[in-house]
DNA sequence: TAAATAATTGAACGATGTTCAGAGGATCAA
DNA sequence: TTGATCCTCTGAACATCGTTCAATTATTTA
């Protein structure tokens, strides 16, 4: 049994993602802390580093659950409106992000509040994972505008994403312009179906 | 002179402001620190908290300089722009917020990014500032929906306030999905073009 | 089994925001 | 002016944070 060690660290691992998967869902991004961490995976706070390069580390891998997860619900939703219009299929798209964000605040936040301040920027699986939403974006746009070169798509796509991630921020903030989660639909309704007019 | 305290205080808390503000604009956020700016301005930590409650109360007041400068920016273009079509009005309004928040780009961050976890939400003045931006967004609103009620037009000033705000956080995020300047506007332009074509 | 390698521990380190008893200055009635 | 009262200022102290690291324990390898 050469790979105890290994097995052992990845379960560590995994038993730490998941701690603080539960902990930034009931809690935020904000309470994470190690000392709680440590102390409900029965390890010591020294453990953590051994596994994790910091706790920024820990909280990109349970980002990268958290990508997965809303990756999946999207991508289902597309494949039930397979026979819709771009346009329908780009509400549909839109609302199954607000519904996964509506559905898991705390951890759709960590998405974007976590601080990625070191030189390398975001990792690359950040990229590849906001890419592949980018492309499910891309497809019903591409059919709106069959004859636009692909940096023309590309710009809507980012504009049109970035939009309804703005409404979705903006409207689940209740500090600052909250609102109901079916006025957040009806935003979303009214600005794609009117910018994707013929 | 039975002023001289209180215009000694409210001396020490717009020289903390200043400081704070530019250590904001410099560094960002999350670099002020209650030790240095105590030293910046020559007096004890401790002097800080009879001024402000915390330093979260010092960054709000930052903000309110903020959410002022940028008041009068956008309120400046759309004393120019009073003869452009509502559509124009618009896109100049997105395009002076944008240019607002990439020359400021730390101060505008903090905008959004200070924690208010406390019960009350946001304080009064920032909802009022918010609902005068909203006001100037609503006027060219309500002359392309002329019939529509005021809950409409409410709700669509939320839904293109809040897709702006999206490109311009988004597109500024270097990490994430940075873009530059000119294709944010390009954006801008793109999306407010069609929402409001009639 | 012995040596080498790796993981685990938890006290310690250097920051952080915030507090508070004591010191000092301002204010005002007498 | 003087004394009493208030308020402010000071900076060491406190609680907490993420992170480190020498020492200990466990595992792997020869």
């Amino acid at each position: 049994m050469a790979k105890h060690t290994a097995a052992k660290r990845e379960a560590l691992r995994e038993k730490l993602i998941s701690i603080a998967e539960q902990q930034i869902q009931a809690e935020g991004l904000v309470a994470l802390r190690a000392r709680s961490l440590a102390n409900e995976a029965g390890c010591a706070v020294g453990a953590i580093y051994n596994v994790f390069d910091d706790l920024t580390g820990l909280v990109l891998a349970v980002n990268g659950r958290t990508f997965k997860r809303m990756g999946q619900g999207v991508a289902k939703i597309m494949a039930e409106a397979e026979e819709s219009t771009p346009s329908d299929q780009l509400i549909l798209i839109a609302k199954a992000y607000l519904r996964f964000a509506a559905d898991n605040p705390n951890l759709w936040r960590a998405l974007f509040d976590v601080e990625m301040s070191l030189e390398g920027g975001a990792p690359a699986w950040y990229m590849d994972e906001l890419g592949k939403l980018f492309s499910i974006i891309a497809t019903p746009l591409s059919e709106i505008y069959p004859e636009a070169p692909a940096s023309e798509i590309d710009l809507k796509t980012r504009a049109l994403f970035s939009s309804v991630h703005g409404m979705v921020l903006l409207g689940l903030e209740k500090r600052i312009s909250g609102v109901p989660a079916h006025q957040i639909e009806d935003m979303i309704e009214y600005l794609l179906r009117n910018v994707t007019r013929p």
